[in-house]
DNA sequence: GGGCGACTAGGCAGATTGTCCACTCATTCA
DNA sequence: TGAATGAGTGGACAATCTGCCTAGTCGCCC
């Protein structure tokens, strides 16, 4: 039918950039609201042919876009109710890299980002209880390198991660860019 | 063998805040390993009967901790090179809720918080380069509520987000606590 | 002692996977 | 214009896995 091929954008490094087409991003979202759905079920759902599902997945695959099918874990599941954002100032000289390295130590930081602003670090960590959040905090004031930090809790998360909408968009904006 | 069970620790409404034992926690990481592999595989991997892992995984599922199999993306690979954190500031009245519904129709925006401190809502945005993230901020300026923000560009992401960690951490502090 | 939950080991029919093939269609390019 | 190329279709194959079931063992708790 419709033979849109969902062409290389441009490229960095070895890396590609890719611009995905409307097939790709209703296979996505498909995988993404039943994942446990195998290569057939889903050419059934999408109305394609097996082959051609089981070359998007590869492509897609190849080319980073889909980077695993890992579980999604849910920390406040395993009891971690209290997330925050804590900024870090870091002594300059030593960089940002060995105090990024010896917080990925710590199991409750989730996440460790460079970042522009007054701050040098920030990361993403989980704590059992308020009471607990001190703790892990505490570990992060001990890395060697940290001078001050300062927190964000996160009382509540209305729009929890996602990345679908985002999908969804780029063929839309392909579409409409030439 | 040994034979723990991995025990609800507490009840919260009918949501289970569960200890996940060493062999949950042994499949979790198998799995994040290598996502596509089946029950039987895992079986095999882990050296125990088919039968266990089902029940393991169905357990891991029904009580929240596994929330899913979703396809991970990533947002560098589709062409947004560029993520941000923008702090928001709101009018009161009006309450969170509604401004946190409105800037979920931005599709850069993927994640949403309310947080302590001298702001009321964090957003994790995305964008195609700084230009467009100018764009991006502009749209979430414009939603209704919004008074001020401020963003904060992430530079690197040393450690991207990861929670294995932490589903390694429970079981060992299971077995230092009572 | 009996009940209960978790685990092992095995069996079975049906469905899915990976991997072929031949063929069509549209685009690109010499 | 005509050949080559890439993407998709539809079908086929053996090998494998799934969902579901049974029976028996082990450890724990009332």
């Amino acid at each position: 039918m419709d033979n849109l091929p969902s062409r290389p954008a441009r490229t960095a490094e070895n890396l590609y950039i890719m611009t995905i087409d409307e097939l790709d991003a209703r296979l996505i979202a498909l995988l993404s609201a039943e994942p446990r759905l195998g290569v057939l079920e889903c050419s059934r759902r999408l109305g394609v042919a097996r082959g051609t599902v089981q070359a998007r997945l590869d492509r897609l695959m190849s080319r980073g876009v889909i980077t695993g099918f890992g579980p999604d874990i849910s920390a406040v599941a395993l009891g971690y109710d209290v997330t925050a954002f804590v900024l870090l100032e870091i002594r300059q000289v030593s960089g940002h890299d060995p105090v990024a390295h010896r917080l990925a130590h710590i199991p409750e930081v989730l996440e460790v980002h460079t970042v522009t602003g007054g701050s040098d670090l920030m990361c993403r960590v989980v704590a059992r209880t308020n009471a607990d959040l001190q703790r892990v905090i505490d570990e992060i004031v001990e890395v060697r390198g940290v001078l001050r930090t300062s927190s964000i809790v996160a009382l509540d998360t209305p729009v929890p991660y996602r990345v679908l909408p985002l999908v969804a968009d780029v063929p839309r904006r392909a579409m409409r860019e030439p």
